[in-house]
DNA sequence: TCTTGACCTCAAGTGAGGTTGAGGTTGCAT
DNA sequence: ATGCAACCTCAACCTCACTTGAGGTCAAGA
């Protein structure tokens, strides 16, 4: 093994953009592991790097770190995943992405259909029924992957 | 004023899906107000059903609490709203609304972009820059309306 | 060898968006 | 007039996703 193919925590904050305390987070979370050194310091493979980018996208799509976690969790364990393997998972995103557009574009129809009447009612108007509101309720947009209803 | 155009606290709740606390809440954010009793309970205008809506919607949206109350602030001072200042609003809440749908449209296609080639790393990759950060950190996507950028 | 910056752990803090509980008061029906 | 559910305030607590700080260790260059 190479020395440019292990990279220490701050290498990898560097590369990835991601703060050193929020990769030991994601650690503590089981997102990503690490070897050690004999003096008990972090080492990371160049594969994590990819690990790490498909925690960040995961994230800017609204996936919690549970979610992702579980996401991850499809992917082989014992070797590095491959590009196959980051492929198959993307397009699980993706899916995920696909159905948080639709759901959107739903409230934006139905909207379209209060500004007219400009009636804005919870449980009168079609916008927002009460069905709803556990997709609504949190912090931020919740769902996860092959999860087509999120969280109960 | 007849006594079916005033609301207690617990039928604002009832009739809106949005808890006790939660109102309380928005209250000491300023999002709603409420007028007092003698004995200091609150009292709410029908028309707060409408408020709390327009709450609760953009909350499903993405937006913050603070960003509501940005947006709340355009409503007239003094006067209940009518059909037509709720219109106005929600044509800034559907503007909001398309550009957060645009965004994740251009991630998935960025994403298709990438399941072929299975890169997904950050900084190299188009799917994500350095750039977008300050728009993903946070739980949940923020944006405020009006404010394209979202906030600094 | 020494220095210095990067690393370690563990505990506490942050901010958003609320909920929960204690202890007390109000207001409506009977 | 009385009972009791619904209301009040205030403080503490909660989850999520991290960050910050204290106190200490490691490793590489001069």
């Amino acid at each position: 093994m190479r020395a440019t193919d292990v990279l220490t925590i701050g290498q990898l904050a560097e590369r990835t953009g991601v703060s050193v305390s929020a990769i030991r987070f994601y650690e503590t979370k089981g997102l990503i592991t690490a070897f050690r050194t004999q003096g008990d310091q972090r080492r990371f493979l160049r594969a994590d790097i990819r690990r790490l980018s498909f925690i960040r996208i995961a994230q800017h799509l609204g996936l919690s770190i549970d979610g992702i976690a579980e996401a991850l969790a499809s992917l082989p364990h014992g070797r590095t995943p491959n590009a196959a393997d980051w492929a198959k998972i993307s397009r699980a995103l993706r899916a995920a992405l696909n159905e948080r557009i639709a759901e959107l574009e739903r409230t934006r129809d139905k909207l379209d259909g209060c500004i007219g009447c400009g009636c804005l009612s919870l449980k009168k108007c079609a916008l927002y029924n009460p069905g709803d509101r556990a997709r609504a309720l949190g912090a931020g947009p919740r769902f996860v992957l092959g999860d087509k209803a999120g969280p109960v």
